[in-house]
DNA sequence: TCTTCACCTTGCCCCAGGGGCAGAGTGAAG
DNA sequence: CTTCACTCTGCCCCTGGGGCAAGGTGAAGA
């Protein structure tokens, strides 16, 4: 006898550890709809078959995975399910490690809770010549920041370097919008040269005006996020507090030779322009 | 002057990194109300002050807490605000852990994905006797679920020892309901005992039937959940297949030497009465 | 003063991933 | 035949907002 054993909607459920509105609702939504749908009582019928795919299903979602994400990855063979559960977790592992790191933050926030966070510091002013620079834009979030950073960065002095400019030294990073983890917004990074340089694919040549500055100069260690966040909040705090309107985008302003110094150096100015 | 800066919604929100639409439900829900509502208009004004309470729930919203879980970690002073904050975290750590383990459950399911998952052995039956019991009730989830067992086992035994009976080894725990991270269900820890003794506090006496049982057989390392899981299925598939009705909750039996047994050693039998 | 424009309000519908309940139909066993 | 357990569909509820529409307002320029 190849017959196979029918179950209803209940017995299935028990035994995948799925409730009956959970599978109905799978049913609809065309993850798992049953082996078959009595035409006339519109009974559900599950084949024992379905099982191991309904224990799955079940699984995946007390990892807390979307339907929509359970039917993609479990599409295919097993080997490629197992890819794209690998993959799936460890960008959820990447979130939760930026949770991590936002928890610091706000501890940070609730133990010196009338303090701006960070150890005082001033913050000054300062005028800004007019400035020649070779810029890349990115529409980044919190994850892929560092490294666009970094690579732009390079990308941009070995153009200018090759292009015959001369590097005055530092580099800079426009924020033109928020970044946050959730929050993905433009970014412009910056170095400044003399010389003449065409642009070339990402890389544009631009004029930044000269303008006034508010800043506070932070240390290596302390310009990770989310504690870079509040140097950001000192620096607008103090521009508020003078009463002068914000003229521009947020930035970062590296140390020359911030790749060589050690992480207790001041490394990067926070600015505002003013 | 002690003039309160007033601020509209919108200019709250961006200084506070909240949307409109936030600030208007953390208002309906009591989180955040407005300094103050114009009587006429309706239009909400923020003061200054509110910014720090606004943006502390804008960081706890990027940690995925839920509304009325900020309310209540935020009311009061800032160190209990953080000694409740560092609660939830490892709550939700712990739950992350789990998630972890039973994310390897599915791997090793997906990997073998034809095979029962643990390497093969065989389901036995035998006929265990009438057996009087001493046992403890939980309402557990998965978290309390190894501490409540190794404790109520260690209360077991002191009392059975105390009251003059004669323990021939072994221990045992009835599944009176699926225990999963996210389920909490009835467990039932005993201790074999001959002799005569009274009950005392959550310490029930009682006798087991006797009843046949199927079980595997596996070892101290392989009964950690979720791996556990796989046996719990081998088993249950294998009644089913025979066709036998179960006649009781599934349960697991302990070696008599358990605790001084090596990872690799035979050690739990997962049995299912029928 | 008038117009424009940005801003504000409320209200409604939408999403996932179900839970809970109502009202009605059905299968099987005693 | 009755009863009981089961199943169906459909509706409203939850969280934490997003999006849009219709209408009311404040401030600044012409």
């Amino acid at each position: 006898m190849d017959e196979v054993v029918e179950l209803t909607i209940s017995e299935f459920g028990r035994r995948a550890g799925l409730s009956h509105k959970a599978l109905r609702l799978y049913d609809v939504s065309g993850l798992l709809p049953p082996a078959r749908v009595d035409p006339v009582n519109g009974y559900r019928r599950y084949d024992e078959a379905q099982l191991e795919r309904a224990r799955r299903i079940s699984v995946l979602r007390q990892l807390d995975m979307p339907l929509t994400t359970i039917a993609e990855v479990l599409a295919g063979t097993d080997e490629e399910a197992l890819i794209r559960l690998d993959r799936w977790w460890a960008a959820s592992e990447a979130t939760s490690e930026a949770r991590k790191a936002t928890l610091e933050y706000l501890r940070d926030r609730l133990i010196r809770s009338g303090s701006p966070g960070l150890s005082p510091r001033p913050v000054l002013v300062r005028e800004v010549p007019e400035t020649k620079i070779a810029s890349i834009r990115h529409d980044t979030d919190q994850q892929a920041l560092v490294g666009a950073i970094v690579s732009s960065t390079m990308m941009l002095r070995s153009h200018l370097v090759a292009s015959g400019a001369t590097l005055p030294g530092g580099s800079m990073v426009i924020y033109h919008g928020q970044v946050t983890p959730e929050n993905e917004a433009t970014v412009e990074v910056c170095v400044p040269f003399t010389g003449t340089v065409d642009p070339a694919g990402p890389i544009g040549i631009r004029v930044e005006p000269a303008h006034t500055e508010a800043y506070c100069t932070i240390t290596k260690d302390e310009c990770a996020y989310p504690r870079i966040m509040l140097a950001y909040d000192l620096v607008q705090d103090w521009v508020r507090g003078t009463g002068s309107p914000r003229t521009g985008a947020a930035r970062e302003v590296y140390d020359p030779s911030f790749q060589d110094l050690p992480g207790s150096a001041p490394a990067v100015d926070i600015a505002v322009p003013i």
